[in-house]
DNA sequence: GGTTAACCGAGACGGTACGTCGGGTCTTATA
DNA sequence: TATAAGACCCGACGTACCGTCTCGGTTAACC
């Protein structure tokens, strides 16, 4: 995570509690009191350490948060469903349930919103949450190929490409359900919304295998 | 916006001016500054107003943020570039445009990060920016039912669920791939998201009204 | 004091009450504390005032306990007890009695200390504390030439050196004795000091008066 | 000095040379930065040594400031020079140039300050300052009475008191002087006080000599 | 010549206070 | 009544030291 190991290899070693109940604590002081109103302080004295070991380990409350909300979407699984469309719908929910969560909800969203501004952090967010969940990109893809409901892929670049926007419609769509719109992703919508980006996914892979070579040919 | 018009009309009128600046110096200080840092203090100094002068018309710093923000989403326009597909590019293209804006990036994520705990300002950020621009989605649908690209629905219910997907999609990717991604939503991207929707919404549309009529059935 | 009248005259006034309580509160925290655990959030405290009131009149802890502690000695009189001996006795006593208060004791003290590494410290103690005192030589000095126990003396160098001196010697000896040595400044300590000093005075003024004018004769 | 030597004689020793090397650089840190900027940390790193390593040998910064100052007077002599009066001036002019020296200054009176309330602190310092410099009185009482300048005395509770008062009114005025004054102890103003000084002791002990026999007839 | 107990360096730890900053309220004089 | 100015209370910030505590490793005296 956070832990540059520090060069030299004497003196007394950091404490490994201390970072599980940093980062337990303040999931805590999310909960109760939000982004805005969550302090340092008071994160160091509901963990039971001093602010200087809380700034020994993070940089400031952005950076912190950053660790504390990435292992909340780590507990995400791609359950097998036995269909594409079921396996989506299933991981959608869970992201959904995890976006409930206040702590989730006001810490996702202040650390991406310092993050227009702080190049840094934007990579940390990257880095500990939207590489990371990929994954069930990917892992669903592959599941849904072998059982042929896609057809192999090969092109790097143009899977690359797909996983993006795939991710980008899924986590945005949902995100902007909750948050923004403040609608329930109930499973209704959840059906909704994954049948038509289902649809959509296989209308484009029809009809793009063409126009891709196309453009390679141009570029 | 926020004008509760004061109910004695003695006294000294407020100063429309005021108003104005007051929104034009926190979208500055929001370029320069970004939401953490900004201060009410200085937004007061840049405008040339006292902070008095600011409370006296905004409750706190996010419902002035909200406010300063909205104005730059009615900018928005949808174009008529002859097809659906050609009109939603072109409007997703203005509303990256708009989120390449760092006031626009920062100011609307921190007031939607804050709205997690704040229902107030989320009903308020519904009403000035997420209602209003969902005019482009009611506008778009009706221009290509106009040019016989969609057929006329009537059921309003189902034209509502519609419209909130489409306007959650849309938002939602074009949101998340500039800010969380941090990729650009440049052309290529653009054509490759709208049709992935519009196939999307196609069969969906296609598969769709025997599906409705049997829920609603049900319900 | 400190009260750099502030230019404008515009905006809310500073509030007088406040000053008081500061110090009022300070030397009530000397009084308790001592000046190393004193703190200036605990006299913001129990001033009843903000940390930031207390910054915006004191730029630190040395520059507020020299006011604070100024004021003690602005008690000090000179008692008119028929002669220059007893007159001594009594100033000297109640200056005795001031640095048996704790908060004279390590205030004065410790603020001198600072005054060691800073010039505008060492500057404000003697227009605050200092010279403020020397009145009471001089008023002595008068008092014993008009009930002539003393000759009067003009040269105005002169007498501004033996002030000086005797101030010197009577505020260091009390000093000492009571916070170096650590030993009451009792009334025998004070007869015998007094002897001491009225007779060192007598004989160096007989003595004196020729060796000045073969100086001046020099200089 | 604080060496309490450790009970058990086995384990390897205490480096002799820390503490020199700690106490030189605690003379060297309140040189630069003064008592109240002077850090335990900061004087282990210029020592070279662990701030473990000075916690061992020093209960806190008062008891090592104490130490490193005392050293400094140790330096004083009495010079012969002939009469009382040059020997008193030669060795008063010592002192002022101790006292000019900035550690000797700041730590000086810091660690009086902080002794006003602490006992221990202020038995320390009696213990390694004030009564170790005491020697010079004595010394020049003795040099004094052997030149004849001075009758013998035998009363020793008399005699103690008589030099308690010496070193009050000597150190005590100079001190002021250099400290409070903040003007130099300098050749013409030590000539004049010595004059006040010797001349009322001379007076004093003509006349005190039966007061003193009257009073102890009464006790 | 191995044991062993106290030493030493490094540096993390729980604390306390620092001096600053911003939020939002208030009190003036002026318009 | 609105305004500019600015003082006010409050609470958090991030830093600096304090004095304590672990570590791994080093000495010297004792056996």
């Amino acid at each position: 995570m956070h832990s540059r190991t520090p060069a030299g290899r004497t003196g007394r070693p950091r404490s490994a509690a201390a970072d599980t109940a940093i980062l337990a604590a303040t999931r805590e002081a999310l909960v109760e009191l939000g982004w805005s109103r969550l302090s340092l302080g008071d994160v160091a004295n509901r963990a039971g350490v001093a602010k200087t070991t809380l700034y020994r380990r993070w940089a400031d409350k952005h950076e912190l948060v950053v660790d504390a909300v990435a292992e909340l979407f780590d507990a995400l699984r791609l359950p097998d469903r036995g269909s594409l469309a079921a396996d989506i719908e299933g991981v959608v929910l869970q992201f959904a349930s995890i976006l409930a969560r206040p702590e989730a909800r006001s810490g996702l969203m202040a650390v991406v919103a310092e993050s227009t501004r702080d190049d840094a952090l934007r990579e940390r967010i990257r880095t500990s949450i939207v590489d990371r969940q990929k994954r069930l990109v990917v892992e669903g893809r592959a599941r849904a190929q072998a059982r042929g409901e896609l057809p192999p892929r090969t092109d790097p670049a143009q899977v690359a490409r797909t996983v993006d926007l795939i991710f980008d419609i899924v986590a945005g769509a949902v995100v902007h359900r909750t948050l923004v719109s403040a609608e329930p992703a109930d499973e209704e919508w959840v059906r909704s919304f994954t049948r038509v980006l289902l649809l959509g996914l296989a209308g484009a892979e029809e009809a793009g295998a063409g126009e891709v070579e196309a453009r390679a040919g141009q570029g």
